[in-house]
DNA sequence: CTGAAAGCGCTTACAG
DNA sequence: CTGAAAGCGCTTACAG
């Protein structure tokens, strides 16, 4: 089935096929230019009948830069993490970049093993997932900034400008709309740790604060939904507790059972909303009203940032493309620096505010029964 | 922040920095064999004092083979491929391969593109995942497997040896335990596309024909979750429906809303077993009995395949390692074959029943109602 | 046990 | 517009 060692063919191959040059042919993939028609025509021609691909190896060599972006997390099975690869995936294709994913664990050894070999590789850059889930992780953004490009994937600190901050703005409307409904206050349930330092938390204790609502400190859930259920329990004990607000669908679910199975109802005695947009929450009992992310979105835009870092080669330059596309029959050169813009502007129109995010409201939210929730 | 161009130091700067040849160095990289303790010394020094890693790239470029797998999918967004992909990686890394995720849509002439493109650079194999939902993947399944060693982790066909199967079991033992509960039969609601041909399925299948259960073509599902509570609303409508297995926890859930959206009740009226093992069906209520598949296994047996594929260099043989691996400070060598033979015994350990994989019995599920289901 | 040389497939100045 | 040469960082025979 294998082709084994059988090598493909090569740059030489294709010169001589063609009659010319391997610089001739270097040329020819490189965007055309100083190439007469003649040669042009002769080595696509022979290109196609060897049905050559540059080898990215080998360029990879030379230019000290393989065209990849390597992802680094320390977990991608949550629905969250899960939407950012795929984002990242997508919007890397569509720059040739193939994209890298790199677990982290503990171990301190083993992660800078890890991440050195990473380095050695030479990607374009590295898109972080999730630190804050992992000060070990975290320790090394720092370190692996100093050789590559680096974006950070989080939400952790509003105030960094090196962060792509996504769930502040989602935070704040779900906990408005809460309030909105009727509800005095919102009782936050926040993801594991650092529940204060998330985004969505923060969003959630500014839009309490506006309208002087009480703020209770945020209950601390951990990955085990369990928690979140007997968390659920626990708070409806409470009858000033009419209205939570969970850090994650998957955690309202939790709640929002704790709470049934406490004997009351969701949402007459208590509103439960989620966050992340989460499909599976459109189908539970009761549906979970939840602020979509767009996760895929901010996945491009991390993309984006190292497509256009500054120290990059991606300053505006005549020069031939790097693209390293190889245009089979048609050739059309001059093509090569348009998508560049069409990055450029996408990445601009999603800003800060994700384009389609937005609240999703379902059927565990209400307004507070008349007697309740003052 | 970023070193820009600066280069990393290369096995030149090490070599010189040892005052020793740069084939000596190389040697030492290898694995150390014929080498004074002297040299040894001096150029583990070296490597140290100069944070020295061999660039990766420039190995990849010589033995024509980046040490990486390429994972290719139509989608990863879903509860299995991503635990599939976790597990690839977990595996991957203990063999220091560097893990590449690709995603490939629809457009002929685009999937060839990225196809080729990753073809050229050289992967140690590739894993195709989810092919069923891709015509289209599949279809290139072999143009690939031509190139590259190829595992296909899916499910679909039960006779061909190259795919990895692990739901087939699953399938019979949930609707075995189904039928166990009582129930005269067990209709069932497929996920989407080729219900007929998901191992799952046929187990679910072959579990009623060994009691000659009458058996309903299955209901395909579609990935819009809400497409499964219609399901739902329409199979609850015939009492002899008093048990459905779904072809996945999502599903799962999606039937079970719609039933309850009736007013019946689950597991009272109708019981519902889901697949997967997907954490939400904890918590979700009534929480889902379910099938967990040992999805990081599957992806771990995957890149062992791959590894041990017949005409790779995994062959036995005394000479040098090709694992990479720099020694700084104690060299061990010889330890480096065991691995190899851990992986190995692991990987048989595995044998084609996933080691962890298991019924879960949930709340979702229950012996029928009397003067019900029969 | 050790080093000089050639080569992997490409790109990049440098001459024409 | 075109080609010969050098070089990217490593490994692999080949001589000693």
């Amino acid at each position: 089935m294998v082709a084994g060692k059988r090598r493909a063919p090569s740059i030489k191959d294709v010169a001589r096929k063609a009659g010319v040059s391997v610089s001739t042919v270097s040329r020819y993939l490189n965007g055309g230019r100083n190439l007469s028609d003649g040669k042009r025509k002769v080595i696509a021609e022979a290109v196609k009948d060897l049905n050559y691909r540059p080898n990215t190896i080998a360029r990879a060599l030379v230019s000290n830069e393989f065209q990849s972006i390597a992802v680094i997390a320390t977990d991608i099975s949550l629905y969250g993490s899960m939407q950012l690869v795929q984002g990242i995936e997508l919007a890397a294709r569509r720059r040739h970049y193939l994209v890298t994913v790199t677990l982290v664990g503990n171990g301190h050894e083993m992660v800078k093993e890890t991440v050195d070999q990473l380095i050695q590789n030479r990607p374009v850059g590295c898109i972080i997932l999730d630190v804050e889930r992992s000060s070990l992780l975290h320790s090394f953004a720092g370190y692996i900034a100093q050789s590559l490009p680096t974006v950070i994937v989080d939400e952790a600190d509003l105030a960094s400008g090196s962060l792509l901050i996504g769930a502040y703005e989602g935070g704040y409307q779900i906990t408005k709309y809460l309030l909105r409904l009727g509800h005095k206050t919102v009782f936050h349930v926040s993801i594991p740790e650092n529940g204060n330092k998330y985004t969505r938390s923060l969003g959630w204790r500014r839009a309490l604060e506006e309208v002087g609502a009480p703020i209770e400190e945020p209950l601390s859930c951990t990955w085990d939904f369990r928690k979140a259920e007997q968390i659920g329990r626990y708070l409806c004990s409470f009858p000033e507790v009419t209205a939570i607000f969970a850090g994650n669908d998957e955690v309202a679910a939790g709640v929002i059972r704790g709470i049934l199975l406490e004997g009351k109802k969701v949402p007459e005695d208590v509103s439960v909303a989620g966050f992340d947009g989460n499909p599976i929450g459109e189908v539970t009992v009761p549906s979970i009203t939840t602020w979509r992310q767009n996760f895929q979105g901010i996945g491009a835009k991390a993309v984006e940032r190292l497509a256009h870092w500054p120290d990059s080669d991606d300053r505006p330059e005549a020069n031939g493309s790097k693209s390293g596309k190889v245009d089979d029959g048609t050739h059309k050169a001059s093509e090569e620096e348009e998508p560049d813009l069409d990055q450029l502007q996408q990445s601009r129109a999603m800003g800060d505010e994700q384009v389609s995010s937005r609240l999703i409201i379902r059927e565990s939210t209400a307004p507070p029964q008349s007697g309740r929730g003052r």
